[in-house]
DNA sequence: AATATTATTTAGACAAATCTAAATAAAATA
DNA sequence: TATTTTATTTAGATTTGTCTAAATAATATT
């Protein structure tokens, strides 16, 4: 199966956004991809010839298994090259998505299972997503929680939902990284908003906003 | 200056094909990147048009200072991925070659200036070629010589001028690598065969066609 | 110099990926 | 249910990179 860089951009956003939905729209691609309506209906033509998305007009589109298989190599890549760029190269975790854009698209699977052991095998990326292994398979962690819902008042950051550079630089500001040990203080009402403290450090509050995209599990 | 991946691998092949010469002809570069004379001059009308290259019908293609500039970032990158490849994933010198030709087309300045201090700061790849600095610089080395014409008795590998894997692989079997001690036992007129030993081996015959490629500097 | 060979360019076509504008289908609302 | 709004598809173009076949220019050979 050899696949153009357009086609496993294609296919590693129908991935992710199809998550627990059952097909994802032509608009919802569109959206994610920065692109239109019409060229997303042309390439899903092209994707089902390839037997790589189920798909019939107006009906929506969802990975075939082959599908499925692929986008979780990409995604592989991917995640791998984040790790490469902030564990080996220093980066910081809002600045490598668009880089690892790019070199998710170099295709030797000698390559990644090499990388993959030179950075030790991991098993999250800098932003706690996971990384599928050589056969696509992403080890079952314990579900996380958004910090605006978690119950525990002892928490650790474990990943972040949206991963703009935006938001990620706000994080950094306010040193919360992957790993930080948050305990909640009080939680408002008024605008859902929510005041942590980070060991040795005073108090502060974020936003409902912020909360909802810091994805955390108990201590 | 926004160039696509085919316009990167032309100004390369064409900056490689220079080289001492005056100007490259369209065969040249067809040849080179296993494409038709008839798309050369297509992509000749774009380069010109970017004022990347000269270029008037029939009268052959050079790079302008700006073309050469760039290949020289393109060949920058295309070395440090070849060393990282080698240095820190182990891969052997002829099997990086392809993947680093994909490598080379992502574009990011802050990418490979961290690579590139992460590999500390190379001066050569692991086929021995030089690797431009952050401004193009290449540092002068003292000039090679092909093991065909070489002088001297004793001599040291310092790089081949032919990378495909067929003469890479035959040198790994001889044990022959960059840095390698030789010493010419004997040169045979006759087929312009040559005669090496490495330290505490027994000799063996090179032919021309492979000494030809091995570039030397003695010691 | 005439002819043959080789190199290069042009003309015209095609596939991939995209777009805009218009048409049509589906869903929401009155 | 009829109408309006939204989502999706189609029709027709455009850009990039490539190709084949034919035309032309440059070079080499008799
Ligand atoms: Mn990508
Ligand atoms: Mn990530
Ligand atoms: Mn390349
Ligand atoms: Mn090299």
């Amino acid at each position: 199966m050899n696949l153009t860089v357009a086609e496993e951009n294609y296919i590693k956003s129908i991935y992710k956004l199809q998550d627990g939905n059952d097909v994802v729209s032509t608009n919802a691609i569109a959206y994610e991809l920065a692109t239109k309506p019409a060229s997303v209906t042309d390439m899903a033509k092209k994707l089902k010839e390839k037997k790589l998305i189920d798909y019939e007009k107006y009906q929506g589109i969802s990975l075939t298994a082959e599908g499925r298989k692929i986008a979780l190599q990409i995604v592989r890549r991917h995640r791998l090259w984040e790790c490469f760029l902030v564990d080996k190269l220093g980066f910081s975790w809002d600045e490598v998505h668009e880089i690892a854009e790019e070199l998710e698209h170099v295709r030797s699977e000698k390559l990644i299972s090499r990388l993959s052991a030179f950075l030790g095998d991991p098993t999250s990326d800098p932003h706690g997503d996971p990384i599928p292994d050589a056969q696509g398979r992403i080890s079952k962690s314990q579900p996380l929680v958004s910090l605006d819902k978690a119950t525990a008042r002892r928490l650790e950051v474990a990943g972040v939902s949206d991963q703009s550079s935006a938001l990620l630089e706000f994080l950094n500001a306010k040193g919360i990284h992957l790993g930080t040990h948050l305990d909640i203080i009080e939680r408002y009402e008024f605008d859902n908003s929510v005041e942590v403290k980070i060991r040795n450090q005073p108090a502060f509050t974020l936003s409902e906003q912020v909360s909802k995209n810091i994805m955390v599990k108990s201590l």
